[in-house]
DNA sequence: ACATTAATTGTGT
DNA sequence: ACACAATTAATGT
């Protein structure tokens, strides 16, 4: 047991933390499909993923499930850990997408581990910092799928401002106004172009038949 | 009118 | 994102 876990875990090294770990955690098999972890329902203890994988979901108010993330071998719930630590309710779903195998940690012991170990600690952080960095990669795709809408609104009000509908601009001055590259704007321009809704020159832009 | 140069825009990787 | 090519406007001679 003790050397699974080793491999599972490499990031955890005292070995006094690796014994309780095999003394006090309770393993927990679940089949495919399998839900263990509802709303509103109190959570006594976490789990490490042994062996599959499972969904970290959350149904919104309506009937729709967003998937917030997968967990794999060696990982652990973000959510989870946090609930345990400022004793709420569970906030998510999670259920098995494969046949799993889980190892269950009871909540009484993870501030204890904080302070007795630190590579346990660090890998409470670790999993949070997983977390926040997924986010911060969907705001970079959900910006960047924006700029199309952007550059329009962009010129819309550029527009108004200048009474004609010839603006005086360099495609960098929009990219730097945009958050974005001249190579982008320039190739987004064109495309605009093409749908014959702008002309464009050297330093202007007509626009035709916006919006 | 022509050459030179700088700024802007286009394109491939 | 970067590097380079191509085009255009501006300026000097």
């Amino acid at each position: 047991m003790k050397s699974r876990l080793k491999e599972i875990f490499p990031d955890f090294q005292e070995e006094g933390l690796i014994e309780e770990i095999a003394k006090h955690g309770i393993i927990k098999p679940f089949k495919k499909g399998e839900e263990f972890l509802r709303p509103g329902k109190f959570i006594n203890s976490i789990p490490l993923v042994l062996e599959g994988i499972i969904k970290i979901s959350k149904k919104d108010n309506f009937d729709n499930e967003v998937i917030l993330y997968y967990l794999k071998k060696g990982e652990t719930c973000a959510h989870n850990l946090h609930c345990c630590m400022v004793n709420e309710v569970s906030q998510i779903n999670a259920e098995a997408e494969t046949d799993v195998t889980l190892l269950f940690i009871p909540l009484e012991f993870l501030d204890k581990w904080s302070t007795e170990y630190v590579s346990w600690k660090r890998f409470v952080l670790k999993t949070f910092k997983n977390k926040f960095d997924q986010l911060l990669q969907v705001i970079d795709e959900i910006a960047f799928n924006n700029i199309d809408y952007r550059l329009i609104n962009y010129l819309n009000e550029k527009q108004k401002i200048a009474k004609d509908n010839i603006i005086k601009t360099t495609h960098q001055d929009i990219a730097i106004d945009l958050n974005s590259s001249r190579e982008v704007i320039s190739r987004l321009l064109k495309k605009i172009e093409h749908q014959g809704k702008i002309k464009l020159g050297r330093g202007k832009i007509e626009l035709i038949n916006l919006m």
